[in-house]
DNA sequence: ATAAGTATTGCAACAATAGTGCATTAACTG
DNA sequence: CAGTTAATGCACTATTGTTGCAATACTTAT
């Protein structure tokens, strides 16, 4: 178990108050988040100041970006090790229409897709909307 | 060679000056096109014009928007008998990082994905990005 | 310890996209 | 032709994302 310094550390991001608190709401949280989360949960933080940290985040490759189709962009953890890109992560996302949240399958790889003549694929996002497992059995 | 009108009679769109000419554009166009290209085509007409009756065009199903993940939504023409839903389509997107055009490869069909239990899909997005033949080959 | 330099934060402002309310105009129906 | 419905134009709003810049906080060298 981690401490969160130390997540930060090992990231080469400077454990600030505000990162501390961010990080550990994203860790709390299952699913992914967006900015607007952040802004709701800190409600007396500046919302610059939680658009930089993700930010900072996304380039320090703690957290990965998610476009999920619902034009706004979403945040979740990286994978310990992950190899991911900045923009995307190979991995494939779901969408619930119910709960509407959006859920890192990072079990689930995207398959391979290949392309016509000419195209070079350089990133693949891959989004799944749908009935999430919690709301399917519930 | 249906004219604009019949293509807009067949589904059930009434054939308006604006509607004409914004199917015309789209039908000229070979890659998807956002609601600002149509702006900037038609830069005497309304915005709300425009975005109406890109509306309508979706509704009807006589195009099919996409997220390219560049934030902005894309529009294009909807196969014939194409059964897209309202939101996306089955074939998959290709988006070129060089031109920026977004390309419907509407030959290739997004494969068979398997979701982990509980997961009920009902809608898939993919999006390549890359180069696209053109840029690639000049 | 102090001063200088660097990194972070807070505030204000801006831009782009998307969307709505309502009055006006055009088209259709009897 | 009058009455009804559909389409358009204008103004305004909301949300998301983003930047400039001044004020703090933190770090490092004297
Ligand atoms: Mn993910
Ligand atoms: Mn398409
Ligand atoms: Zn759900
Ligand atoms: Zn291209």
């Amino acid at each position: 178990m981690k401490t969160l310094e130390k997540i930060l550390e090992n990231n080469k991001v400077k454990p600030t108050a505000m990162r501390l608190l961010v990080l550990q709401f994203i860790l709390r949280k299952k699913t992914a988040l967006s900015l607007s989360q952040l802004e709701n949960y800190f409600d007396n933080a500046d919302r610059t100041t939680i658009y930089r940290t993700i930010k900072t985040f996304v380039e320090k490759g703690l957290v990965h970006q998610i476009d999920d189709g619902t034009g706004v962009t979403k945040y979740a953890l990286c994978e310990e090790n992950c190899e991911c890109e900045i923009e995307t992560d190979l991995h494939l996302h779901f969408h619930c229409t119910k709960c509407e949240e959006t859920t890192c399958l990072t079990e689930h790889k995207i398959p391979q897709i290949n392309l016509p003549e000419g195209f070079i694929a350089e990133n693949i996002n891959l989004v799944v909307k749908g009935i999430c497992d919690k709301c399917s059995t519930s």
